[in-house]
DNA sequence: TATTTATTTGACTAAACGGTCAAGTAAATA
DNA sequence: TATTTACTTGACCGTTTAGTCAAATAAATA
């Protein structure tokens, strides 16, 4: 009962991702998700309560979906920016970096970020 | 002739170089950098010009003096949020990296961001 | 069809942002 | 000592920030 959603949360995390990666995590204003969803600050206030939350949303699903595109750029916004201020974040990453420490993981995440800079590929 | 400077150069860049590193390049703000310092607003702009100018500063300088504490930390940070920005920077980072390349600096780099994030160390 | 319930809308807010500048102060020179 | 020059001070500015909310709208139920 009630409205329906007027969009695909999975694809609005997806571009809400791809913003955060571009921007980084304080370099992007809610004005920036607002621009590049096309929704409106009321809307993902009530889907996602905070900036925060979502991020949270976006770093969680990319990691479920194993999207390799978005996860990586997350996960090194995340390690910079949000880990060190929000537990949540932490949590997940940690969880996260447990599961794959066995693999070259130092070395995978320094080339990502290399790339992210724009320094390699 | 005229007043002298009443502050360290190198000094201040070192506090706002560690501060860039704990809060991030968008996190910090021209507060936390007078509060760090010491100085105020005016002198901060009369010796570095900007924002930006204050971090090429602090970067530039340490990678001249090899300060590892604060050359690791401000070239992640440099990659994240300021290179695909900042030319300058962007510049500053390149030179640095082609001249380390031939090292295992990918590896080096991901493992000071996992320190930076927490997860390690 | 009337009612209920959830979502959408966008104007609004208080706080924080990077940056400026005229006035005040101290050091060096003449 | 008087003048010049550079640095310091902090109030101030317009803009941007994350977040709020009452009103409007649409879907589902009764």
């Amino acid at each position: 009962m009630g409205r329906k959603k007027s969009f695909n949360t999975d694809d609005v995390l997806s571009q809400i991702g791809q913003i955060f990666i571009k921007k980084g995590y304080n370099g992007t204003s809610l004005d920036d998700i607002v621009e590049c969803t096309g929704l409106l600050r009321g809307s993902l206030y009530a889907t996602f309560g905070s900036k925060q939350g979502m991020f949270i949303s976006a770093l969680k699903l990319s990691l479920e979906r194993s999207n390799n595109q978005l996860k990586w750029g997350l996960l090194i916004v995340a390690m910079l920016e949000v880990t060190s201020r929000n537990k949540k974040v932490y949590d997940i990453v940690q969880a996260w970096y447990v599961e794959h420490q066995n693999e070259k993981i130092a070395e995978k995440i320094g080339l990502e970020l290399l790339k992210h800079s724009g320094l390699i590929e």
